[in-house]
RNA sequence: GGGGGAUUUCCCGAGCGGCCAAAGGGGGCAGACUGUAAAUCUGUUGUCACUGACUUCGGUGGUCCGAAUCCACCAUCCCCCA
């Protein structure tokens, strides 16, 4: 099977724009390719996973990839997809998210001996001249149809500010830069960059009359069309800092029956038969598919220990609370007053709940437990003896952290 | 530049002088049912040392016993005209 034919088959290409090139190029490793990040945060996320992912799969193939950083579009910010404008961020908090994201890329691409390579479109966009930029590239560009790009549409009705409706421009240019000085001949990135990556290989053909291809990534969205790695509007990030191995985990085991075979196929390395295989599997089997659709991404993204560390813990929790490796709070002394400590004040402290009436709420329907026991009370109380050996304190199903007094 | 409209709790959206911590929906959380799924039903959803107190309705001042609701100014956004 191709290179091309398994992209397909895992269901991973949206749009093309010329389908018979792209798949001589990367079928053949030739394609010079890139992907785009803007920077808007510390850590990469779920989301972004994807693209690393077929990075990879790309690169296997003997493409060479570029991950361009986008340090000098995120300084505008992509309208795409957005109803309301973005925060405007600093150029400092711009470089250090740029670093964030250098480091964790690393883990999943080489970049040894020129295999691929990481650049940073601040490099060319932040000294552009305004005039010499509208004579070049801004003759070539129809606001009219502009307009018509679907990622300006839905902003058409809520305000476009002239600050986004550049956004395009400086991504169209970005493509025709790599072009012209890293032999750059295609782009991918999620299907909401559709015009923009339009607007590069349009650029490219008027300026040098070359032919240059893009290629876009279907959205992972679950199976009611909402986009996936988000919690309650919070992303999953790569970072464990952020988003602890054992989360990460959980938030692949707990996704919806209709999703994992998707999920699977999109996201790992699995062989494709081995997949079809499971496409047989029905009713609570499918949690066989989940378990390895979670071990195989926690282990990607944090290592193989990571990945049986959170396999065995969530197992052993859901199995019927037994000891487990799961995250820890430890207590000192300045935490307890005169001696000792509530409830709802240790739940908080635990980061089970956002404030005290949050926590107070949860125990009042019957939803807290300390090593299997109900707490009923919202007045309970504990001492730093109760945590010497430390114990499991459980809010609903899926909430556990451990606590024990340092 | 001129005229009109908007800004409400996580989101959408009611409210138009006291009965407002603010309807309804979405989302979140918890309970029941389950397979750590989905669907459904129930409760809950500003904060706090929580049967009471405190702080919210773009911002700042004002009127009033009393303001999310009235007035003034400022900010931001939308629409129409130029």
């Amino acid at each position: 099977m191709t290179m091309y034919d398994e992209l397909v088959a895992r269901g991973l290409i949206a749009q093309v724009t010329n389908e018979e090139e792209i798949k001589k190029l990367i079928n053949e490793g030739k394609a010079t390719f890139y992907i785009g990040f803007d920077c808007t945060a510390d850590s990469l996320t779920a989301g972004h996973f994807m693209a690393l992912t077929l990075m990879k799969r790309l690169q296997m193939a003997g493409n060479k990839p570029i991950a361009l950083i986008g340090g000098g579009t995120t300084m505008i910010g992509d309208p795409s997809g957005r109803t309301d404008m973005r925060k405007m961020l600093t150029k400092e908090d711009i470089d250090h998210n740029a670093r964030c994201f250098k480091q964790q890329m690393e883990r999943f691409i080489d970049f040894s001996d020129g295999k691929a390579m990481m650049i940073n479109n601040a490099d060319w966009l932040l000294d552009l001249n305004y005039v010499e930029l509208l004579r070049d590239v801004g003759a070539c560009f129809s606001v009219n149809n502009m307009l018509r790009a679907e990622c300006y549409k839905q902003r058409m009705e809520k305000g476009l500010s002239f600050l986004e409706f550049n956004y395009m421009i400086m991504q169209s240019y970005d493509f025709y830069h790599l072009y012209r000085h890293y032999g750059c001949n295609m782009q991918f990135g999620g299907d909401d960059q559709w015009s923009n990556m339009l607007g590069g290989t349009e650029l490219i053909r008027r300026k040098l009359g070359k032919d240059a291809y893009a290629m876009t990534i279907t959205l992972l969205t679950d199976s009611q069309g909402k986009k996936m790695g988000k919690t309650a509007g919070n992303a999953v990030w790569l970072d464990p800092n952020k988003t602890s191995p054992y989360d990460f985990y959980q938030y692949w085991r707990n996704v919806g029956d209709a999703d994992v075979l998707k999920c699977i196929r999109m996201l790992t390395f699995l062989p494709l038969e081995q997949i079809d295989e499971m496409a047989h599997w029905e009713g609570s089997r499918l949690n066989e598919a989940k378990e390895i659709l979670a071990y195989e991404l926690t282990k990607m993204v944090h290592g193989e220990q990571e990945a049986e560390a959170a396999q065995a813990s969530a197992r052993a929790l859901f199995a019927g609370g037994a000891e487990a490796d799961v995250p820890t709070c430890t207590l000192t002394d300045t935490d307890y007053r005169d001696g000792s400590i509530q409830i709802p004040a240790l739940m908080v402290k635990a980061g089970l709940a956002k404030s005290t009436s949050e926590a107070r709420q949860a125990v009042q329907q019957g939803g807290v437990t300390l090593d299997g026991e109900k707490i009923t009370d919202v007045r309970a109380q504990f001492t730093p003896d109760d945590f010497r050996e430390g114990k499991l304190l459980r809010k609903g199903k899926k909430s556990f952290i451990r606590i024990l007094h340092g």
